[in-house]
DNA sequence: CTCCTGTGTAAGATACTGCTTAAATACTTA
DNA sequence: TAAGTATTTAAGCAGTATCTTACACAGGAG
């Protein structure tokens, strides 16, 4: 859990997520996408993230082909069900409730969301 | 985005999270709930979360009540959404469709997850 | 005003991250 | 075997994060 988040907090590493979500893609195509890195920098990066167990590695004579592992993502979903998805629901729930009995307005203010 | 992911990649700003999820509660009394770290560090973990949007404060005398601001997640369960629920769900579609076809079997070999 | 409580801010030590360059490994081809 | 390609590993450095202690600030009570 907290490897997979640490392993995500980092826009590269994001990036490359987003690169191997849809197709397997080998490592030197990976670091093409990033000009302003190296390319030991970017397999720094791949190391990380199969370390996690969000993405997994084949490979090919030479090569190595990257793709997404998405169950590597399934404990942190799960953080979010209960920090986000439940929690919002409850403020809707809260907020409609609010409408019934218009005495206090208190949640999420005039604040511009 | 950026800014939400590495809040939340913290143990602490995590617990702090779970503490502030379903009531309001003082700096204190979650400063209390870590005994192992000080109570300025604890301070500064919830800084750096209502910065990033994830908490919000109300002060009332001397005491600040802190609770969850849920919407600060959406952007990074928007990223979810994305690379975990849709990959997934092709994911067991390929595998159904696997069944019919037994060719090959490449989804998620062998491994105990 | 003065003291006490609750909380945040400042400054500094330490540890970690992400990057770079140089070198090593592994496979392929001549 | 020797050279070339794809990639990783090693070593070192700059920037950043997190913690601590010491101090400052704000509100309430006497």
């Amino acid at each position: 859990m907290d490897e997979t988040l640490r392993a995500i907090a980092d826009p590269t590493r994001r990036a490359i997520l987003m690169l191997v979500r849809d197709r397997e893609i080998s490592a030197g195509d990976i670091a093409a996408h990033f000009p302003a890195i190296s390319r030991p920098a970017v397999s720094q990066h791949l190391r990380i993230l199969v370390t996690a167990g969000l993405i997994q590695v084949r490979r090919e004579g030479n090569r190595r082909f990257y793709r997404l592992r998405p169950h590597g993502l399934t404990e942190a979903a799960a953080f979010f069900e209960t920090m986000w998805s439940a929690p919002l629901q409850r403020l809707k729930q809260a907020a409609e409730h609010e409408q019934h009995t218009p005495a206090t307005a208190e949640e999420e203010p005039t604040e511009p969301c």
